[in-house]
DNA sequence: CAACTACTCAAACGAGGAGTAGAGTAGCAG
DNA sequence: CTGCTACTCTACTCCTCGTTTGAGTAGTTG
């Protein structure tokens, strides 16, 4: 029972900072912040998540080990694959908080810029509730398929981002168009949007994405496919 | 105009997630964690935060300005001191998510355990006000006297847990004592609790510490002295 | 302006992280 | 069992970070 030696002391104390700090480096690296903003979107195999983040497999595999050994991602074997996901909600709010204290801090401000392009209005959660029960809205996922199928806003039509130009007369006509897609710093959505109104379509973003959506309690559905 | 260019594409996003990861960075030293808590508690010297902090003045030098690269901590001079502060309040929440999720995972939970000693009952922030509106409790800041001059609960008393023992005179009698400091993760109040309780005394710890009661809008004071 | 206080900078060194390439292993399909 | 897919491990290089030491600078005090 070293225990009750222990308590306030000076090397307690710097291990405790210290295990703190082992999360802060699990969120030290650009890759790692990819790869947690992917697996927001549901559990995915370390082949899917390298060829998305367009980084090889064997380096996938070696960040997503070393978010596990932070308690950031949760993994399970689904045959010959290892699919990941992460660990809790509490993990996404931790996410949440890194990009909004860094975005509206210097040189991170700039990239979502570059990456982003000019702000556009956007639609919000409840707005977009409403709409849609009005019938005045159409709600679009720009994701990937199997990011749809993994989880999706109820009622929501897939239509991948590289598709949409070819599909645009899916969309029904005379609704105003509501696109979202992984997050507030995804750049599908507001490419989606662009090009929507390129084509002549009224359109708007969603406020953030699906892991939001989800997070706020409101309704998804999941495909069967995984 | 290079900007619209570069939307969506790969080296903007890789660019983008490097930034969120310099934040990422400022936060994957333990030092460093250790010093943004103290920084919750108030603007301080660089000499104050390195010796609270245990570490030589150059070294907390070189942390402080990893801090203020990544835009966590801002600066200003007075005189021949330079007192840091942190940049906003959602670098609290954001240090509080990273705490959360670490705490409930792994190796943060058992330092942190060693380090605090056995879970104590916790006063909530209402229950307290409400105790010290009913004339029921005294609350006692055992933070060094500087932090309680740079803000404090409002009506609270300045008892550094150093002194306590001598001072426990100046206690109102037949009260419960409600013992604060810095935060969740500080452990001078569950160590002045358990000398209150040796001493006879009712007394129990404020659920989390000054920041978290400073950010939920109750009443705070803040002495002259700064 | 001399002496002092508070802080920063430069150099140096060891430790650990990022990334690549290639070999190795677990589970499945035939 | 063979071959395949999906993932992990090892070894190696390069680079960045943490820390100490000693010198240097800004501002203040007498």
């Amino acid at each position: 029972m070293t225990e009750a030696a222990e308590i306030g002391t000076r090397a307690a104390k710097n291990e405790l900072h210290d295990a703190f700090a082992q999360v802060g480096k699990a969120l030290a690296n650009g890759h790692r912040i990819e790869l947690l903003d992917l697996l927001a979107q549901g559990e995915r195999s370390v082949e899917a998540l390298a060829s998305r983040a367009e980084i090889s497999v064997a380096l996938a595999s070696a960040h997503l080990q070393a978010l596990r050994r932070a308690g950031l991602v949760a993994a399970r074997r689904d045959g010959n694959r290892i699919l990941h996901r992460l660990a809790d909600d509490d993990v996404y709010a931790l996410l949440a908080s890194l990009r909004t204290v860094a975005s509206r801090l210097g040189e991170a401000e700039r990239a979502a810029a570059r990456f982003l392009g000019a702000p556009q209005e956007a639609v919000s959660r409840a707005e977009l509730v409403a709409r849609v029960r009005a019938g005045e809205a159409v709600v679009v996922d720009l994701r990937p398929a199997d990011e749809f199928d993994a989880g999706h806003i109820a009622g929501a039509l897939s239509i991948p981002l590289p598709e949409l130009e070819a599909r645009l007369a899916e969309l029904p006509p005379d609704v105003e168009v509501v696109a979202y897609c992984r997050g507030p710093y995804c750049a599908m959505s507001p490419q989606g949007v662009a090009l929507l109104e390129r084509a002549g379509r009224r359109a708007r973003r969603l406020e953030d994405g699906y892991p939001e959506w989800r997070l706020a309690g409101l309704p998804v559905e999941s495909g069967g496919a995984r």
